[in-house]
RNA sequence: GCACUUGUAGCUCAGUGGAUAGAGCAGUGGUUUCCGGAGCCACGUGUCGGGGGUUCGACUCCCUUCAAGUGCACCA
């Protein structure tokens, strides 16, 4: 189904042609003076220069050509030469109903459906998830959505960090800890695969910063811990064993805290997966003469002629042999080209890691390890910042647990919800928790991804103005309405066509409903959640506006009440699809 | 030092080269015999950091300057 902008282009486009101009000239945009109209076009102005009239006799040729198009309640040349457009009541009544028949309100897919890579989440095995850890995932999740709504077919991966020295580190505190553990006898031959975890995960993540602390005093324990990360990544199999372990309880929490944020991946691969790729993919790049040993590594140039600012070479091995984090990445490129062949990749990273992935996309390319109309996007996010514009902490100063951050909003939003008289005590618990999800991911999506923000919690869990909460609370009065019509023995079935609107609020909430293609494609393109929280508040405001205007259940008139019901079924699940793109879901009663 | 990003109302933020730059919060006033008043309606606020330029037209593009933040090979 077209988008309602390119049905009113292709007119003025016609007109344009009728009259001799070159039709790029039609292009129709929402109007910015909806005082004056709901549609604007421009293009008479810029066509001036080039046929050498005035731009007002242009738009007043194109505008008298069309005043008899039914399409239009009103079509007219202003100075000094904009077209402004009326629609008619007729034509938005149709184009709506025709958007409540058609698969996703007629929204036109991807005509060759991509497979796409989206890299987010980057949480690190046997540490907790921190609020440095929130934006990945939720707009990682939401891109992800988008990214599928458009039909493609998009796999999401958590890319865990679990290789690091990390890892030893933490395999020489348990030793120390439990010498007696099967994993540090000499020459055992027992059957790792039926032991069970030596450590709880509140263990595990007081393991690791004790570890930390003592490898920089300590320098034994630091070289020790370095020759464990070597026999673990050399294949030891009693530490591969013990390795396992630690995945397997870190991810069983990494897993039920993704949940918690309703933040799905469809893989859970990790660093240590790409590791097999490594030599062969360095040795081909030495092949190719790529890569050239510099002051003892091996370093790869990108530079590329068009730069205005020098990149500096991206390091693919360190002098003592071992690889880096670009390695890691671009082994995992070799691994995704082979199990999936994506035609774009998505990253999402603190923008501070941008000089990285530049090094990184530019290696993949001129190493072939993508084909050249590979897309690659590196999405930096700004940082999450506290109310005095400085990085988010916790009142003692330290890095807030995710954990923790989730239980302030959840407070909140019970606090709030308690001081509401009207409100049933027996689902405040599970309504506080959604309600916090779409507090928290709102606040953060309503933002331009790349930008700083500042986090509120105060602010982002209020039910009034611009925020998560209101726009639950206008699906959930929806849904209130509807329930109460079905229960006075209305039915919901008959409800089944818009007619041309009534009112002038109407007609304003259905302008808003038609233009849900143009939006949804725009954050689609841009890759840009935020237009779509720009979007929700529009329909929202536009919703309880026009519900304060009329009374729909006491309607007599019957086509009426129909067409209200019906409008209202339509702007419940455009707001809800709209979450749903976003990351999350409205609750019954709240 | 070099480079990148950001700078819009008191605060938090939008703003595909178009008309009078917009929202929310905060402030003031109004609004409920009626479907959820957590709502709706109304009122005020701007050197779009400064200065040049391109353009019929610039918050938007280019240059310059100021301020803040960030990044510049053996961490991830």
């Amino acid at each position: 189904m077209k988008k309602i902008l390119d049905l009113i282009t292709e007119e003025l486009q016609n007109a344009l042609k009728d009259c001799g101009y070159d039709p790029q000239y039609g292009k129709v945009g929402i109007s910015n003076r909806p005082d004056l109209c709901e549609y604007q076009c421009n293009g008479a102005m810029a066509a001036a220069k080039i046929y050498k009239k005035a731009p007002i006799m242009i738009a007043k040729e194109i505008t008298e050509k069309l005043q008899e198009k039914e399409m239009f309640e009103e079509i007219s040349a202003v100075m000094p030469g904009f077209i402004n457009i009326k629609i008619n009541k007729v034509f938005l009544a149709d184009y709506l109903n025709q958007m409540r028949k058609g698969k996703d309100f007629g929204c036109e897919k991807e005509e060759n459906p991509k497979t796409i890579i989206v890299d987010y989440g980057g949480a690190n095995v046997a540490k907790p998830l921190h609020v440095g850890h929130l934006r990945s995932a939720i707009i990682g999740e939401s891109v992800k959505r988008i990214m599928k709504f458009f039909g493609n077919r998009v796999i999401g991966d958590v890319h865990l960090g679990d290789w690091g020295l990390q890892m030893g580190l933490i395999i020489e505190e348990v030793k120390d800890r439990k010498p007696e553990l099967p994993y540090f006898k000499e020459n055992e031959t027992i059957d790792f695969s039926k032991e069970e975890p030596p450590f709880t995960i509140s263990e595990l993540e007081e393991i690791y910063p004790t570890a930390s602390e003592k490898s920089k005093k300590d320098e034994k324990f630091k070289e020790r811990a370095h020759q464990a990360t070597y026999r673990l990544q050399n294949g030891d199999p009693a530490y591969t064993a013990l390795w396992q372990m630690i995945m397997k309880v870190s991810k069983e929490d990494l897993k039920k805290n993704y949940d918690n944020l309703q933040v799905e991946f469809d893989l859970w691969k990790g660093e240590s997966d790409a590791q097999p790729y490594i030599d062969e993919m360095i040795e081909d790049m030495v092949e190719k003469k790529i890569a050239y040993e510099s002051q003892g590594a091996l370093v790869v140039d990108v530079t590329q002629e068009e730069d205005s600012k020098e990149i500096p070479p991206c390091l693919i091995k360190k002098s003592d042999g071992a690889s880096l984090y670009a390695t890691s990445d671009l082994a995992t490129i070799v691994q995704r080209e082979q199990d999936y062949q994506p035609n774009h990749y998505i990253y999402l990273a603190d923008k501070r890691q941008e000089l990285h992935f530049t090094q990184v996309f530019r290696v993949a390319r001129k190493a072939g390890l993508v084909s050249s109309d590979c897309k690659m996007d590196f999405l930096g996010f700004g940082t999450m910042n506290g109310k005095d514009g400085k990085p988010f902490k916790t009142r003692e100063g330290g890095v807030m647990r995710l954990e923790y951050l989730i239980k302030e909003i959840y407070e909140a939003v019970c606090k709030k919800m308690e001081e509401n008289p009207g409100i049933q005590k027996e689902h405040i618990e599970e309504t506080a928790k959604i309600i916090g999800l779409a507090a928290i991911k709102y606040g953060d999506l309503s933002n331009q991804a790349s930008k700083d923000y500042i986090f509120d919690i105060e602010r982002f869990s209020s039910f009034e103005g611009n925020t998560g909460p209101y726009i639950l609370y206008t699906i959930v009065r929806i849904k209130s309405i509807l329930n109460k019509y079905v229960e006075n023995g209305g039915d919901l079935e008959k409800a089944d066509k818009i007619q041309p609107a009534y009112t002038k609020s109407e007609k304003d909430l259905m302008l808003v409903i038609s233009k849900l293609s143009d939006v949804l494609e725009s954050s689609y393109q841009e890759i840009a959640p935020h237009r779509i929280c720009q979007y929700l508040y529009e329909l929202a405001e536009n919703f309880n506006s026009f519900y304060h205007n009329v009374v729909i259940l006491k309607e007599e008139e019957e086509e009426k009440k129909y067409s209200w019901i019906t409008l209202l079924k339509l702007t419940k699940e455009v707001l809800e699809t709209c979450i749903d793109l976003l990351g999350f879901q409205a609750p019954e009663r709240m």
